[in-house]
DNA sequence: CAGTGAGCGAGCTTCCGCTTGACTT
């Protein structure tokens, strides 16, 4: 006989209850919510106070049948959901479907896993929070009007199967604004300053002085009369100041936080860093990965202000506490951190190692003393110039403080520094300074840079969107719809200018840079585009950057109990459903994002460019006239936003037929993957140098021959025993394909010779290296690599 | 990593937030 059943949101978490809460306890998890508005349908009774319909989802059925079996069984049921919206809906729903009963029921909340934590909110146990269950059915009920109605407008007025939501629609229009910005940019040129100066220290020993012009000049000339003035100046020291400078820890990791220095740090994307965390998560490594909280506690605050003691020593420990600025934060969980501060490393696979340490790091240099550093500023004045003067900065760390053990890495988007200085040469005031060169280079204006996933999540979370638990899914979310595009951009080539003055001439030289190269950044598609103008334009207010604000405030009155959230959903409704309608009403003459390019010169049919049924796609003539439009996908690197006509003509010229050979036709034609010729029921793509318009008979014909060879050299070998089993060649060398599956042939061996046995061997060895990887190598490592544990440290 | 290649007149598609599997890659 149970006494007591207690339920909480994650198996993991019930795993660790279990063991402090003693026989008379059985703690099972609800995985999450048990219940939801139905998948498919629309499931709001509108016209009954927006009635919502829930019902348990499939893969929650059995799994609902053993919580009614052992709730029956129990005399007390705790519902230990999190201290958050969504936690108390999930007790609450809880409660409704295994049908419990006031007097055996008790609503408890602990916001640390420690023993003590979890007796105490035994002692203290409330009633479900009615206001706060129905805060959440207004956010859940908001979320599903705005993602129900908002969709299938989308599929009318521009294609199926898209989507849109009231925080994926401002996650890509973030993407499309940003875009936009960068087209509009225009670079401004300047010419920055700087020198080397040679100083002479007591020793009589030379030393190098780097300094730079505060201001930067505009055009050549200026910067070319400046140099000409120094030319015969002499320089002099001016004021020499010392400034003493702190610098403070960042607070430990949330989820957003992780995300940004995985990124940046471990190059890590967000749904990796968040898998690797869940694993750390369920080894009873870290805290919970999902939380908004920078809240540490009493256990985290002082085993880390032991380990740091242990470590580093006294001087390096500063006890704080920090403050959530985040709005709408929940703070439901504590901050992310080792479960054990007294393990700096961990066993594992080498992710979860390098995930471990970053916050480990992160974590104990948040309980460390700031870092105190001396920085020191020099002028450098100019004979017969008033207004100009170098300035020299050095600084020199007096304390490292928490710097000992983690350093904040640079924004990606910050522009890059050179300032990177040390210790300056003992120098007097008055001193005069040898000038060894001065160099005028032109510097350029940078464009604001694209986001990249992390630097999206890190905007979401400054405006209040989204959820620690939905920052990953939204951003394959709006990638899967194809409104937004992972990818490089190359660099430009671009000239600039140097003056250099040195031994009394002035040179004038043009270099060459690659300028505003960009990785792993997130750019608008023309889907994307389409779909948020139309948004923006029909639905401002859904697109607004303020909307999640502003209803969340409109929530938390919910939660207090001033406001109904039936009320609050009718006032959102009302407003909203009519511009749903009268969106669909409007027949408007072409889809959205249509555009007109002119006429085919031949014919005098009008040519445009859409989002069709399979992407942006040109068209000649209109649908309803006598002869069918016809249509050609636009290539990869072209955009309906900027296509001529001209472009848009020569789409129609492909597919072409080239000719005849040897009785076959040959042709050439623009395909999913770029421009292809095809012939001899084979097709091979075009390499980059060869212009499909321009490619000839003897050209095409060529390639295919190759391709052909190259196919029958493909299969080396197979075996009339295992007609599984097969050595081809691939464009990486020969291999092994077998039930689907292809493995490396080592070097030294010739293909030709093996054996099946020495093949299947092979296969063997390398499924079975294979699964050692998959599991946790908590045995398999043996001995340690001893030369990636070094740290590269000044 | 191991090779792809069209269609543009009905089918169905979709939200946000809680939580992990059970499948192959």
């Amino acid at each position: 006989m149970q006494k007591n059943l207690v339920i909480v949101e994650s198996p993991a978490k019930a795993k660790t209850i279990e063991k402090f809460l003693g026989k008379d306890f059985k703690v099972m998890s609800s995985y999450g919510h048990i219940r939801d508005l139905k998948k498919k349908a629309f499931s709001i009774d509108i016209a009954h106070d927006f009635k919502p319909e829930y019902e348990i989802p499939a893969d929650k059925r059995a799994l609902v049948g053993q919580l009614k079996e052992e709730a029956a069984k129990a005399d007390t049921v705790w519902l230990a959901s999190d201290e958050d919206r969504e936690g108390e809906a999930i007790a609450w729903h809880l409660y409704e479907v295994l049908k419990l009963k006031p007097e055996h029921t008790k609503r408890i909340v602990f916001h640390e896993i420690t023993k003590s934590a979890i007796l105490n909110a035994i002692e203290h146990p409330r009633s479900i929070d009615l206001n706060l269950v129905d805060a959440q059915q207004a956010r859940r009920v908001l979320d599903r009007i705005v993602g129900f109605e908002l969709s299938p407008v989308l599929w009318r007025k521009v294609k199926p199967a898209l989507s849109a939501g009231r925080v994926q629609s401002v996650a890509v229009r973030l993407i499309v604004e940003r875009e936009r910005e960068i087209n509009a940019f225009r670079t401004e040129a300047a010419y920055r300053v700087t020198a080397l100066f040679l100083a002479s220290d007591a020793d009589g020993k030379q030393a190098e002085l780097k300094a730079e012009l505060p201001r930067r000049f505009k055009t050549k000339a200026e910067a070319q009369d400046f140099l000409e003035h120094c030319r015969a100046a002499r320089f002099r020291i001016g004021d020499i100041s010392t400034k003493p400078l702190r610098k403070s820890p960042s607070a430990p990791f949330t989820t957003s936080t992780l995300q940004q220095e995985a990124a940046r740090k471990l190059g890590f994307t967000v749904a990796q860093t968040m898998m690797v965390a869940q694993r750390l998560y369920e080894s009873g490594m870290i805290t919970y990965m999902r939380t908004d909280s920078v809240n540490l506690s009493e256990f985290a605050l002082n085993s880390s202000r032991e380990a740091i003691t242990r470590l580093m020593g006294e001087p390096y420990v500063c006890t704080r506490h920090f403050a959530t600025k985040t709005k709408g934060a929940q703070e439901a969980h504590e901050a992310i951190r080792p479960t054990n501060m007294d393990s700096p490393k961990i066993e594992g696979t080498h992710q979860e190692k390098r995930l471990y340490e970053l916050i480990w790091k992160r974590t104990i240099a948040s309980q460390m003393a700031d870092a105190v550093l001396e920085k020191t500023t020099v002028t450098i004045g100019i004979d017969g110039m008033k207004d100009e003067a170098f300035v020299a900065t050095g600084e020199v760390v007096k304390f490292d403080g928490f710097l000992r053990v983690y350093r904040d890495s640079m924004d990606d988007d910050a522009d890059l520094r050179d300032d990177e200085t040390g210790l300056l040469p003992p120098l007097k005031k008055g001193q005069e300074l040898a000038c060894n060169e001065i160099t005028a280079t032109e510097r350029f204006s940078q464009h604001p840079p694209r986001y990249t996933e992390a630097s999206l999540v890190r905007k979401l979370e400054e405006l209040g969107i989204g959820r620690p638990s939905t920052y990953a899914p939204t951003i394959s979310t709006i990638q899967q719809r194809e409104y937004v595009v992972k990818g490089d951009k190359p660099g430009e080539e671009r000239a600039y200018n140097v003056l250099c003055l040195r031994d009394g001439k002035i040179s004038d030289s043009t270099r060459t840079e690659t300028t505003g190269a960009e990785k792993a950044k997130l750019m608008p598609t023309d889907t994307g585009l389409v779909v948020n103008d139309f948004l923006t334009e029909y639905f401002p207010n859904i697109l607004d950057y303020n909307f999640t604000a502003t209803v969340e405030k409109q929530f938390d009155e919910i939660a207090e109990g001033e406001k109904k959230w039936t009320g609050v959903l009718h006032t959102f409704y009302d407003h909203f459903h009519p511009s749903v309608e009268s969106t669909l009403a409007a027949k408007s003459a072409h889809k959205a994002g249509e555009r007109v390019l002119g006429t085919e010169p031949k014919t005098g049919k009008q040519v445009s460019v859409k989002i069709g049924r399979f992407g942006p796609v040109a068209q000649i003539g209109a649908a309803g006239e006598d002869e069918k439009p016809r249509f050609a996908q636009l290539r990869k690197d072209q955009s309906i936003e900027t296509i001529t006509l001209e472009e848009a003509l020569d789409l129609f010229k492909l597919p072409r037929t080239l000719g005849e050979q040897d009785g076959q036709t040959v042709s050439v034609g623009a395909g999913r993957f770029g421009p292809y010729v095809h012939g001899f029921g084979i097709y091979v793509t075009l390499p980059k140098e060869i212009d499909p318009m321009s490619v000839t008979l003897e050209q095409a014909v060529e390639l295919l021959k190759a391709k052909q060879e190259a196919e029958a050299k493909r299969h080396i070998k197979r075996f009339d025993e295992e007609p599984d089993l097969e050595i081809m060649n691939g464009r990486y060398g020969p291999y092994i394909s077998y039930q689907g599956n292809n493995y490396k042939i080592p070097a030294g061996i010739e293909p030709a010779d093996l054996s099946l046995a020495s093949c299947l061997e092979l296969v063997k060895l390398q499924e079975e290296k294979a699964a050692a990887r998959k599991k946790r190598p908590a045995r398999a490592a043996k001995a340690e690599k001893p030369a990636k544990t070094a740290k590269a440290k000044k």
